[in-house]
DNA sequence: GCTATCCGGTGACTTTCGTCACAGTTTGAT
DNA sequence: ATCAAACTGTGACGAAAGTCACCGGATAGC
């Protein structure tokens, strides 16, 4: 049996009983590339277990960070992407070790007409998915970048599951398509301000972040 | 015979046997809302004419447009929203004077099980809208605000098929949530540079805009 | 017609952010 | 141990965008 216990609240016994048919579990390592831009995508992730980022690179190279995928989640764009044959618009990396469970399209494109719990799993994955996209553009839009910093941080820590953050300044700025020194000069304010402590690639949140 | 012709070549004949049924053909004039935020969406419109905005407000008021949804598209945060029965994070509002296919839920919900080319139009439907929201992303996190006005203005030519634009620039400030004196400022610019031509209330695109 | 309101234009100023330059420290490779 | 590379900190400057103030002209309602 490779399906983890929580999937049986989610699906129903028969879809279960084929997902153990049809289904692989996969690893990759943090850092890993799980969906890369202009991949045609035939399989699709489902995560059991750690935490992916998405990343939106524009066709010019910039790059910005869309949203973190959690356990017992999906990638929306994968879904709408490879059931008509196209390619990916963002890249999808193992923020920690992962594992997850590699779905045929094929399988996928069948359940989505015979198992009302796919069919509410997918939504519910791609209306997770908007919601992360309004909330990115909620950002941009209208956010201070210092404002924008420290949404950064709490996801980070909350895709990592802990208050110990090791990125370089170099690498946050990528993620948040800023410059390295603005992004240090802000972290140095923060922690002027008591909400955090700075080491060499590593940031350590206290408690009243 | 309600639908229009365009249909017979997306959806099956069983489809369009079952929509003639269950839907109803709506319409509305230029300007009036059809989903509005926090709504609980009940049925899906389908737009047969005209061109429909999506704005997003975010929770302190602030707004800024999405996309356009054009003809034969139809709106795809509404689809798995109203599937969840959840409420809409977004308004939408006839840009042009519309007409639409009001599609119940219930329909909705079993077509998707029931007719291949249903769920093939919801997919790509999903698919569109997430590369415009990647697309609004691009935009706010990359381009500098007289690019972005350009685009605008460009998507708004092509929302209303027309070069002559209705528009105070204190209602495009709101549309790219910036603000009047700036974008007018900007407009000025590009009529000097002789792209466009300014009026009140009024804006006119020059062949090598 | 008269007036209140809306709309566009513009100068002056501030804030925010990005860029350049450079320096000191840590780290890793040889 | 030495040297190059990576990382952080910071001052100085400039560009982009937002804000404030005010103006005159157009428009709509009465």
């Amino acid at each position: 049996m490779k399906l983890p216990l929580e999937f049986k609240e989610i699906f129903e016994p028969a879809l279960l009983a084929e997902m153990e048919l049809l289904t692989t579990v996969h690893e990759a390592k943090s850092g890993d590339i799980v969906v890369e831009i202009d991949q045609t995508v035939s399989d699709i992730p489902v995560l059991i277990s750690g935490t992916m980022n998405v990343v939106r690179i524009d066709p010019s190279g910039r790059e910005i960070l869309l949203y973190y995928i959690h356990a017992k989640e999906s990638c929306a764009m994968s879904f709408t992407c490879c059931m008509q044959g196209e390619r990916s618009e963002i890249r999808a990396t193992a923020e920690t070790d992962i594992e997850y469970l590699s779905i045929p399209i094929s399988a996928m494109d069948v359940w989505l007409s015979k198992y009302p719990s796919w069919k509410s799993f997918v939504m519910r994955t791609i209306r997770g998915r908007f919601n992360e996209l309004l909330n990115a553009i909620d950002q941009l839009a209208f956010q201070k970048l210092d404002e924008r910093l420290v949404h950064y941080l709490r996801e980070k820590s909350r895709a990592t599951n802990s208050s110990l953050i090791n990125l370089s300044h170099e690498e946050i700025a990528t993620d948040m398509a800023s410059s390295r020194e603005v992004i240090s000069r802000l972290l140095k304010r923060l922690e002027n301000d008591k909400k955090l402590l700075l080491y060499r690639n590593q940031i350590k949140l206290l408690k009243d972040f």
